[in-house]
DNA sequence: GTGCCTGTTGATACGACGTATAAAAAAGTT
DNA sequence: AACTTTTTTATACGTCGTATCAACAGGCAC
């Protein structure tokens, strides 16, 4: 496990060093590698994935490893996690982020309509700065029918 | 399996009878204990306590049949499900919620704040309306990091 | 560089939550 | 009441994720 974190972005490899520093967490070779293969993906993966993968490329990191390292990406801001219909967590890293919306998503044909509305996000905000809260991600999905499943009933 | 669903609102009761009568299915016992005992829930639960509270008064009905019949439901109308930052189930029926509320998620300590705002309901109705959207179940989730937990670092 | 301290890892077992299966039971229809 | 179809139940299984703890390795002091 000598390998460095090559085909990750040098201000994210800082960003990832910072984090663990100011949290006095150790620069493993393990992390660096998960960071590295975690880049490596172009769009998202499940935890799963990632472990399948880096066996398949050479590295050994253990299942509990890469489900310890995953939320400290997340918390370090380099990695977004999106859970979906079946509760599966998804990532993706911050150079792979499209830019974020609201979903309509239909139950019935599973057609996904995107809306953003800069009011509802406003108010969203407030919400949590009444409440001291500190947000991360925004999940805004409404499930439901869609106009033309409606027509075909339940 | 005698009782029937006393504490149910009649028109809810109604509701769920005309769902499953224009999806034919079968209005069991089953179904009408579940249908009761969540409504006698005042707030939000998960499948598995509602297998142990229904055990407990003298209910005996399935882990399947539970696990089947929730979504059921959800899809009738009569429920809601939220997702925690733990990616569990919760659920809770539609006269506990007089509006759709939305909740504030601890990523650290798993706390679930409920807030309601009714302008942000409003204008995600008309965003519903205007796409002649049938909304369902809404997912209005914030995930971050609550008062006390932010006060303790990440 | 060497040594120490403490965080980290890996293997394993465990656990929560949810689903597939198929025989038996019950609902609703004729 | 007989019949047809859905539903339920019990069990086994599957997936995802976590607790445990001995062995290990960063990183700091010297």
């Amino acid at each position: 496990m000598q390998k460095g974190g090559q085909g990750v972005p040098p201000q994210n490899l800082e960003q990832f060093k910072k984090f663990l520093k100011s949290n006095k967490l150790k620069l493993t070779s393990e992390r660096l590698a998960i960071l590295e293969q975690v880049f490596a993906y172009d769009d998202h993966f499940r935890a799963e994935d990632l472990m399948v993968r880096m066996r398949q490329n050479g590295y050994h990191v253990s299942r509990a490893t890469i489900y310890r390292t995953l939320p400290l990406l997340v918390k370090s801001g380099l990695l977004t996690e999106v859970i979906d219909a079946q509760k599966q967590s998804h990532f993706e890293h911050i150079d792979a982020l499209q830019q974020q919306h609201a979903h309509l998503i239909c139950l019935r044909c599973g057609k996904l309509i995107e809306f953003k509305n800069v009011e509802i996000d406003a108010l969203q905000e407030s919400v949590c700065k009444a409440y001291g809260f500190k947000p991360i991600k925004y999940r805004n999905e409404i499930l439901g029918y869609c106009f033309e499943c409606q027509a075909e009933g339940l």
